[in-house]
DNA sequence: TGGTTTCCATACATTGCTGTATGGCATCAT
DNA sequence: ATGATGCCATACAGCAATGTATGGAAACCA
């Protein structure tokens, strides 16, 4: 697909002014489109995710879309782009978090997912994102970059750890592993069993091998 | 959504007859447009598995399509019910080698995704039934069901090897866990890598915890 | 050979979704 | 006050996909 040429949008303010809002939210952010973008996104798939269905769901008409977003290709750009924004801003607070030493680096990273605040939304966007990945090279490339960017931060994590590089590498990839299944299959095993198979994982990647 | 009312199909014998065809398969069997269902769900996802598409792909108008199903949910199901089949036979193929050893099987379970002739594109048509299932309640009744017997038989081969029960469970889970990663995460690390991995995740699943 | 059945083509009727063009109202600068 | 601008509504043209209704040719049965 050849780069497309750029119908220049309507001039628009970089930062959005401030105007009267008569209380109830009666203008429309960019942000309030791509969260709802996101939304469907997660239920129904990014073939779901229509111009008309937003609107709807906005309680206004497709005229702000089109007002807002070049085109719908647009939008699911800028959908791809805050999930980039917002996987690094996660990464990065657990770099900064790196003075904790790696035993407990090791525990968030197996035991943040069921603790987080926001971590199951977050891991169904991811999910659907995946999905969406399969046959967008642009949600591909996205998806890619996160993976390779935790791989190495897990991988760091067993360094710290004391294994050498070569064989931390391949620790920290099972570590990842077992991460995304289980969010992928997050419906096998009881609550109990899952607590278990954490548990059981966070010695197991631990453990050293003779020879 | 409702069981839809059953429209009777125009009355076909339940066995396909031997119908004179003049060499180059001038007539269609249902199974050719699962097949083609399936293609397209692979590579493009379950909402671009349409009608006009397939028959457009096979040479023929969607009146043939319309003889053959009664609707486009009829082919989808069709299309899961094709894959259930085909992960049993898989299954059962594994189970019956169980006479091998215990070691054996572990190491066909680690290495077979890759030696295997159609594995890959088994492993297309699986993620691509997993992303379908995010969504659709039959698909995800039937991955849940295809990753409930296969995590069974993981566990069995660690039980085999000695491990309790409990235990087995788990390393069974992990294993597994892995195994779908690496398909999900095909894109990370070199060929050289991956086999590194396999043969480290090999020895690790088997390593004895303390305690 | 005449009639039936199998399999597919053709031709609607309908719906859903996209993108554009244009109008209108409220809010801003001056 | 008066343009000008930001934000959205309305209306239009067009395509794409579904499902149905019907026709028609070739193979089968008698």
């Amino acid at each position: 697909m050849p780069t497309a040429p750029v119908r220049p949008l309507p001039a628009k303010p970089a930062a959005r002014r401030a105007r009267a809002e008569p209380a109830g939210r009666t203008t429309l952010t960019p942000e309030a489109w791509i969260e709802a973008a996101t939304g469907v996104l997660v239920d129904q798939g990014i073939d779901h995710v229509r111009v008309d269905v937003l609107a709807g769901q906005l309680q206004v008409t497709r005229g702000s879309f089109y007002w807002h977003f070049r085109d719908r290709e647009d939008l699911l750009r800028r959908v791809l782009q805050a999930w980039r924004e917002q996987a690094t801003v996660q990464l990065t607070r657990r770099l900064e978090g790196a003075r904790s030493g790696p035993r407990e680096q090791l525990r968030d990273v197996i035991w943040l997912p069921l603790r987080g605040r926001a971590a199951p939304r977050a891991a169904r966007i991811e999910l659907a994102i995946r999905a969406w990945a399969r046959r967008d090279p642009m949600a591909q490339a996205a998806v890619d970059e996160a993976d390779a960017s935790r791989i190495a931060y897990h991988d760091s994590v067993f360094e710290a750890l004391g294994f050498a590089p070569a064989e931390a590498q391949m620790r920290g990839f099972l570590l990842y592993s077992y991460e995304v299944a289980e969010s992928l299959m997050s419906r096998q095993g009881t609550a109990a069993q899952k607590q278990a198979r954490r548990a059981f994982v966070e010695r197991l990647v631990m453990q050293p091998l003779p020879g």
